[in-house]
DNA sequence: GCGCCCGGTTGATTTAAATCAACAATTCCG
DNA sequence: CGGAATTGTTGATTTAAATCAACCGGGCGC
């Protein structure tokens, strides 16, 4: 189906309980910076590898919440209702980042996540750690990071929603995949989106016919080769050029 | 200069030492829920009266993080600086919220922060906290609170400028400021506004003679009177009505 | 007290992207 | 395997909001 790489393939395949010390993903994910003994025990409360298909949901809006995930494998989009019945999608979320941040305060998601294709997820009992001594300050230490990083990364969509155009939108996506699977050992060039033209339509608010001819054109100017999902970047410092700083999305 | 009425204004007068447990915004800050013992520990840390006429700068964007900042009284505006020089305003900052905390991630200041008039604000030197025992545990679990708001005001902001009209955008803020303004005891349909026209514009992605007019619009429909910066809502059911729930920004 | 400047308003015109419409290519599914 | 449904593409037209332009009025400095 999608030809996404899977950077846990090896991991998965050799058994279901993968240490976060031994994880692939460590690098990118929650326990980075922490040490062996905050790993342990950390080890201790997080749920490994639930299986997600393409379409299957691991939450929706109005669903308690339970978890944090870490998505493992694959990648999931979120996204929120909104009055006429559509759906305004949120994110998209690979290997090693987290999901459901926003449902801390409430304690009930105002998101629903979907898989995009078949993926894995790490469950993480938030409100469990509190059991745990020592572990507990490292690792809110390191949710503060991440959300920090997560508010910084919305500001910049929201000055590309309010001063860039269709075009450097795209562009910033494109780059911001680009970026996103190279830190994960994957081509930077070359990748599949998960998502559909509607999706990123939806998350740029967009129309989906723009996205369409978006890609056309920048194919027409040698920017990009794209057939259906698979898209190679022939011209990344031309699409790096397009974005400012203030509105990457990496 | 500013009419905005000053929810500190007595505590202030009184003194410059106020601690949390005796601050008039104990329910809408930080400090909310935690106990005695916390608190006092807390106040040890947090420097409190850091005073900012109008235009004065908070934070600039490169600064190194230090602070998060609560704002005490006034109101405070954060923006990023994009290519052509121009800046994008990215919040408007009311007493009780936090700021800042897109920096603690990279420990340096994405955002700048100006006061919009006579303002002042707490210092809370995350760093420090982890100096204090126990205090510690509570006030992270809060700031992860505080976090995941943001984030979903982020979202809702997201909604806003992807799905939503410029009409809509409007009715929103001016339906956020009565909110807030009315959580801290003022009245919930007659304010001053203390950013401009154009601030405005740059929040939402408009023009600022797209909100000019959308406030003449207001005014001719009988949802609001408005004077330069004063503003009375007239009907705040309608109001209501057009913005949906996801958009709510609070 | 007068005029200047800045923030705000209002009007005319342009434009980027939406919408409407038709169709092509894939994938889904019996 | 074949037809339906979904997803994506391309073209014509419309539209919300930007831009360009002129002007107003209050507050401030001189």
């Amino acid at each position: 189906m999608s030809q996404l790489p899977h950077a846990t393939n090896v991991s998965e395949l050799s058994g279901l309980k993968v240490a976060c010390k031994d994880c692939s993903l460590f690098q990118l994910c929650l326990p980075v910076g922490l040490g062996g003994p905050d790993l342990a025990l950390l080890d201790r409360v997080i749920k490994r590898r639930h299986v997600l298909k393409r379409g299957e949901y691991l939450f929706r809006p109005g669903d308690p919440f339970v978890f944090v995930y870490a998505v493992r494998s694959g990648s999931i989009k979120t996204y929120t209702p909104i009055r006429d019945g559509a759906d305004q999608v949120t994110g998209f979320h690979l290997p090693g980042e987290l999901l459901g941040l926003d449902a801390i305060n409430t304690e009930t998601h105002q998101c629903g996540a979907v898989a995009l294709e078949t993926s894995s997820v790490c469950e993480l009992p938030l409100n469990r750690l509190e059991e745990l001594g020592s572990v507990i300050t490292n690792v809110q230490r390191q949710m503060l990071r991440i959300m920090s990083k997560q508010i910084l990364h919305d500001q910049a969509l929201q000055v590309l929603l309010c001063k860039r155009s269709a075009e450097e939108r795209l562009a910033a996506l494109l780059l911001s995949l680009s970026n996103r699977y190279k830190r994960r050992g994957f081509s930077a060039t070359e990748f599949d989106l998960s998502m559909s033209r509607q999706d990123i339509a939806s998350y740029f608010g967009l129309a989906e016919e723009t996205v369409s001819r978006l890609f056309s054109r920048f194919q027409e100017q040698g920017l990009i080769e794209v057939t259906r999902k698979h898209v190679r970047l022939r011209d990344l410092p031309r699409l790096a050029s397009m974005v400012g700083a203030p509105e990457r999305l990496d």
